[in-house]
DNA sequence: TTTATGCTATTGTCTATGACATATTTGTTT
DNA sequence: AAACAAATATGTCATAGACAATAGCATAAA
């Protein structure tokens, strides 16, 4: 019957459930609702806490704002209302940076209308369009990235069906490896060895393969091995393959202090000599930076720290 | 000083290290070692677990077990040599399935000796050369499924390490994507469309990129979406693309009740005309065929089932 | 022999409340 | 202002009990 862990066919949650969707843990969720009154799930026959789809979607928001700085109780007992207009505040902040840039805006917002519109295919063709008439670079700073970050942002608040992200995510997928492979066809003796993966929670891969194209372009050689990896492995994997640089993508959901510990026991693990760097939107690694690790807070810093890892010299 | 949650200096972890690790949650730890004795983590200053490595490790161990089949109840209590004695039966089974077809039991055995020898980029151009050698429906038949299964059951067996099973899926995505794309150039009009995709349960993406390469070589136009879609999206993508066939993809791991429950669940949610297909590696498609639902037995039927569902026509 | 049905043991996850280390803010004193 | 101390805020861990879901097994029916 109700196969689909957690979820009810009523838009009902078990606490499992909204861990997964919002990235908020179990016993975070208890004590909130201890000491701030919010959330306040019904219970089911069996006793067990059931949140409404509303105070999932209250929670996400919650989340954003908590990504952003913001602290708990500041924030989780407020009205919706509230929130949002918080989140306005923020959202006039910083400005749309993809405008006024050449016609990547425009790109941009065609990208947008033809996943809105469910055309797949157009998308695809799009792309595969613009990584020609941008170059590989361009097109992963300029468009592939602030893309996902629209479209992550829309999936944040509900605005874009699960299925239609998944269809983006696989499209953008096929475009961007496709590149990648296309820059691959001298791949000898290039320098420095970059070993890529992802963290046990982690599951986008996306951000790994933008950085896997940057790297590239650079003249890197790739080690990919997929995401998830545990820690005890990735040191297998430096061992095996004697990589220079161990690079890590982390999305926006990830656990801050998962990501502090995973990098702090990842650097004991390794030797010295190998860098560590870690990337992505994750916003504790910009507030604060592992001892030992390289922050790439930006896409278009690779470039920068592949120079500098170079005049370094192995 | 940098007692931080996590490691410490003398190889000793926390229990949310633990989880990270392991894969096991931080209630089932707990409650294994109240019900089995083991793990038996000591208490750091501050009352809290703290696991020693070499428990860490038998912990890994037991996981494979698990995974392979085994309940905790005959396990977990194991000493280490019990477990690998345990290990080491699991080895003895299977025969190896893959000799006498053609000269394609030794690429089988290239491709297996490139991976153990940890060379990556040998592995890959072999790939990419069987390819092209062998045309994509031989390729992905003969080569890539007996690849799979000989990688699955090397990992069940201990005998190769995670991050090498990683990087054989990358590689091996990486290749199998080429191999598609290439397939993909005259993509018009193209029927019958075919949206892929697994239940939320499932991670596994190669079934769902072999069947890809197979269904576009017949000719159908497919919709990719990736693993672990819930249901109702499912149901709503259909909506969205109206596709002739749903193909789903099922690994050994998958619970079988989930498996018949989803498919019938899924069956009442679209409209007759849809046909699905299930097809995978999962046992129970076999035993129990669920109604209104094709299984996929082989890789190969794929062929004939497209012929079918041509001559029965749209 | 094989296939369904019901019983029992197993197993993961949930509940509740309390404790406390660490991070952050606030208040006070140079 | 800047530096230090005190006070809050916050996430995670602990204990122990409960129970739904799963799997294994025995029994009955085809």
């Amino acid at each position: 019957m109700d196969l689909s862990v957690g979820e009810s066919k009523h838009l009902q949650f078990s606490i499992a459930a909204v861990e997964r969707d919002t990235g908020i843990g179990k016993d975070t969720l208890r004590v909130w609702e201890r000491r701030y009154g919010f959330p306040q799930p019904g219970r089911d026959s069996f006793g067990e806490r059931s949140y409404p789809l509303a105070q999932v979607e209250k929670l996400r928001i919650i989340k954003r704002l908590l990504d952003a700085g913001h602290r708990p109780g500041q924030v989780v007992a407020l009205s919706v209302e509230q929130l949002q207009s918080i989140t306005e505040s923020l959202l006039a902040g910083p400005v749309d940076l993809s405008r006024g840039k050449g016609g990547v805006g425009q790109l941009l917002d065609q990208a947008m209308g033809l996943l809105r519109s469910h055309d797949i295919d157009g998308l695809r063709s799009h792309l595969h369009q613009a990584v020609a008439s941008l170059g590989v670079n361009r097109f992963v700073v300029e468009l592939l990235a602030p893309l996902n970050a629209m479209v992550g942002d829309a999936w944040m608040r509900a605005e874009i069906q699960v299925f239609e992200e998944h269809m983006y995510t696989e499209c953008a997928t096929v475009v961007l490896r496709q590149a990648i492979h296309q820059l691959n066809s001298n791949t000898f003796h290039r320098q420095p060895r970059v070993l890529l993966t992802t963290f046990p929670q982690e599951e986008h891969a996306m951000g790994l393969l933008m950085a896997e194209s940057l790297l590239t372009m650079q003249g890197c050689h790739c080690l990919p091995m997929g995401v998830k990896t545990p820690l005890s492995d990735i040191a297998k994997a430096v061992l095996a393959h004697q990589p220079d640089i161990v690079a890590l993508s982390f999305s926006v959901t990830q656990n801050p202090n998962h990501v502090l510990d995973g990098l702090a026991e990842l650097r004991r693990l390794l030797p010295a000599q190998v860098e560590i760097w870690a990337g992505g939107r994750a916003p504790v690694l910009q507030r604060r930076p592992p001892a030992g690790v390289t922050v790439i807070a930006d896409l278009a810093q690779i470039e920068t720290q592949v120079q500098r890892w170079r005049k370094r010299g192995p």
